[in-house]
DNA sequence: AAATAATATATCAGTTTGATACATTTGTCA
DNA sequence: TGACAAATGTATCAAACTGATATATTATTT
């Protein structure tokens, strides 16, 4: 029996991985990212904590993410590395701090800009529940790819929205990025509806059977 | 100003999302996932923790990670819950246990393969650092995809080689749910490769003006 | 025979999440 | 105008997870 041969996912069928994946170098340092995500917003312009967030809720969304839990404790930090300062801007009760990026922050962000990224990573719950599927059957399986479908579907008018709102923005180099990120974002999710109809039909095939 | 001209990017532009997402439901609970993927693996064959930990690197790797902090506190906890037993298999000195589901374990393991999935997310630090690309320039910008792409063009192979691997499996009901999952990992990474391509595209034709 | 790689269990500090608490200001509509 | 809801804003916490590391044995290569 060649490695060629051997069965990849279970033991009866004698698991071997085809390939050498020791050198795959996934799960890399988890070294703070929140850090360089903040002084990135705030290189673009000086912002509150709570604007933060809203940019992570939208413009970000697709790629990245993050909580208040991360966001002000990591703003106090950089605060004291003097990587921001801070600014009270609160009127009458309302307390509001708003930050900028100092030289220091921006040489930070600079050399993260230089290295090569360490880790991308999917965490699709969806494709987990559809790999242990067998215990739902083919049914439980389309369900969750329908839902996955309406999804991608929706996030897609968003993202064509995004691309259409920017257009008229491109001027502004910083806009020039975020234009590349959201034609990574309607590249990937047409691939996902893509294969949510190929893997129906498939299983559609092995029903007849 | 209508909603649709306003920019979603800075506030100069007069920053507005296009698009209410208060109702988009990303972040939702943080719920434990990793008793689901233990018991799902072992919903397969019986195992041990070191054995899992390979099928995460190896057959999940695509769109699930996890790690031995989280692998072996959960058994022992899936254990007191009675979602598990163990059995000590070891030989001579060196210790081992194998991991076998129980009824109990399968019923909640098919409770939660009938809800729908609660999230799914990219955490992509390539995109991360081609958004916050202005300090960079396009040139840095062009590396870090460069170094996207090769990292695609592997993962592909790999993909391939599974998935021929398992096309002699196919009569193996959980084998076409693996399945299923290789062909999603392939129709993505063609879609980052082929985004790669067009964002390079793109900045070649920024750098003319 | 020695060195290296693979198998195996286990723990820990550091990072992040999702939820929630609390308070004020703005917007809506009757 | 006044009441109510939504948005703005800061902050913290338990629970979850990661990446690294420690430790030890067995299998494979040189």
């Amino acid at each position: 029996m060649s490695e060629k041969e051997k069965c990849i996912s279970c033991k009866k069928c004698n698991q071997k991985c085809p390939m050498d994946l020791k050198g795959a170098d996934r799960r890399m340092a988890n070294s703070k990212k929140m850090d360089y995500v903040l002084l990135g917003l705030l290189s673009h312009e000086p912002m509150t904590g709570y604007e933060m967030k809203k940019r992570l809720d939208t413009t970000l969304r697709f790629f990245w993410g993050g909580s208040y839990g991360s966001i002000y404790p990591t703003l106090n930090q950089l605060e004291t590395e003097g990587k921001v300062t801070k600014e009270d801007t609160s009127s009458n009760g309302r307390e509001k701090i708003s930050y900028s990026i100092t030289e220091s922050g921006k040489e930070t962000l600079k050399e993260w800009l230089k290295k090569p990224a360490e880790k991308d990573e999917l965490r699709y719950e969806t494709l987990l529940k559809l790999f242990f599927g067998n215990e739902n059957g083919f049914e439980g399986a389309k369900e969750h790819i329908d839902c996955f479908e309406e999804k991608c579907r929706n996030e897609l008018v968003v993202l064509n929205m995004f691309a259409e709102n920017l257009m008229q923005y491109l001027e502004n180099d910083t806009h020039k990025y975020y234009y590349l990120t959201v034609q990574f974002g309607i590249k990937t999710y047409e691939a996902y509806l893509d294969w949510c109809k190929e893997a129906k039909e498939q299983m559609k095939e092995w029903e007849k059977k």
